[in-house]
DNA sequence: CCCTCTCAAAGTGCATACAGTGTTCTGCAC
DNA sequence: GTGCAGAACACTGTATGCACTTTGAGAGGG
């Protein structure tokens, strides 16, 4: 809703070019007026750069736990410090960064605790907008979401892991989306983007694959069904499974 | 300028500003390693000024709908540009002003189905955080949960309708921060105070009132059984009264 | 060898300057 | 009076400059 264009993008695996675009978030039902509906809008500095920060974070090119140093960050973007740390405000506030004054912006490490946190926070806000979304989400919609769900499992079957990975981060995203809830959507947008570098760590081990693929065909049964209830309880599940596998594969405590 | 309800929340909220809430945004509850743990830390400008700001937003002496003039607004608190614009990326980010290119920070005007949704993600994040607290709230957070219900229930036998309001957001915060998921609680606080120029809409209407401060007292006996289901019920027709009195209220549809 | 004190270099925070883009006002044609 | 062109104005986006704080290396004392 509204049209906030800050919009998260899901570079992924390709780790290049995410200028598959906001675009989808510009849906505006909203009453033509004022400034509330916004045109196409070419992007500006400070947004492109939040954009590329954001990604060498997430791709861990830049070093969890040090300082960024905005002269040469924006030397080697080419661009003075204003927009730099415009964009660092924007990073800040997606927990990307911390802020210290006269220290600048440090990368965000975080402890294996706020990592499990987010994990929960993740599965809750799916849970809950699973339930929603039994509710008021169109066929078509389900329909939509079976589509990806087999493609995946396809996926999955041809052990194609990279694009397994992507159809199930977009599944999720799916299932959220269902809720119609723009503001619960945004937010796990925002924190999935945060873990998006330790969310499929350790799926290479193949019993959790697999037994994480069988949950996902009965989440999409359930759902199927609009039984809230037992898509819940999948759900639940479906978490735990992350965070052992978290926990088994993170000896170290920090992320 | 500002809506009808600006004198009803300048009584409501007593100009008690959000420091804890920009503090929080500095935690790292993290091992003390490198820069991760901050000190007490003096506030820099641009965080003032977006805590200025902010309380002016959410209190209704900026325009919703109205384009920010920066140099004008910085001049008037005092500031150059340059911090005046930091903040204005973080409170984009906070989803209170739109950022659009060559036209500067505009104040966010909700549509009321925005409005709705924002409620409803509210809800659905205490109802999880609801289940989450039955299964992992110490006693003594339940007894202090249940304190604090008991003064806001005198509140409300003295009609004492500040007192009330205050206690009320406090207990729908406690209830969340029960749930001991540090992302889940932030972002709760920060839709709520995006909120706050709303959130009590209506309340002054006795039948309602009586009706809610019901619930609560059936909220409190759900969490103190640690009856998950039972809260997940109680806590769903929260909302709807609370869905219903805004939609009672607000004929037009922005706010 | 270690401590700490000093001071220069580096880096951040904020202010100012400049360039480019939207907005508004004026004048003129109709 | 209405509509339009264009120039003056207003305002945002970005770069640069200055002041103050932190950092860290080296000197001097214990």
């Amino acid at each position: 809703m509204g049209s906030r264009l800050q919009a998260f993008f899901f570079a992924l695996d390709t780790g290049e070019n995410n200028f598959e675009f906001a675009v989808t978030l510009l849906r505006g039902p909203t009453a033509a007026v004022d400034y509330q509906e916004v045109p196409i809008q070419q992007r500006t500095l400070h947004d492109e750069v939040a954009m590329r920060i954001r990604d060498m974070i997430v791709e861990g090119r830049l070093d969890p736990g040090s300082r960024i140093n905005e002269v040469q960050l924006g030397k080697s973007l080419g661009v003075s410090r204003t927009p730099l740390r415009e964009a660092l405000k924007t990073l800040a506030s997606e927990g990307l960064v911390d802020l210290v004054r006269n220290k600048g912006a440090i990368i965000r490490k975080f402890a294996l605790d706020e990592t499990i946190d987010m994990m929960r926070a993740l599965g809750a806000i799916e849970q809950t907008c699973a339930r929603m979304a039994c509710e008021i989400a169109s066929d078509e919609e389900i329909a939509r979401f079976r589509a990806t769900h087999d493609e995946m499992v396809a996926d999955y079957e041809a052990r194609n892991r990279l694009a397994y990975f992507k159809l199930n981060q977009q599944l999720h995203q799916l299932l959220v989306d269902m809720s119609h809830n723009e503001t619960l959507a945004r937010f796990h947008r925002t924190v999935q983007e945060r873990l998006r570098r330790v969310r499929f760590i350790g799926n290479d081990k193949p019993k959790i694959w697999t037994e994480a693929v069988k949950q996902h065909i009965e989440i999409a049964a359930a759902l199927e069904a609009r039984d809230k209830e037992r898509l819940h309880l999948v759900l639940e599940r479906h978490l735990d499974l992350t965070l052992n596998r978290l926990q088994d594969v993170s000896q170290e405590s920090e992320l």
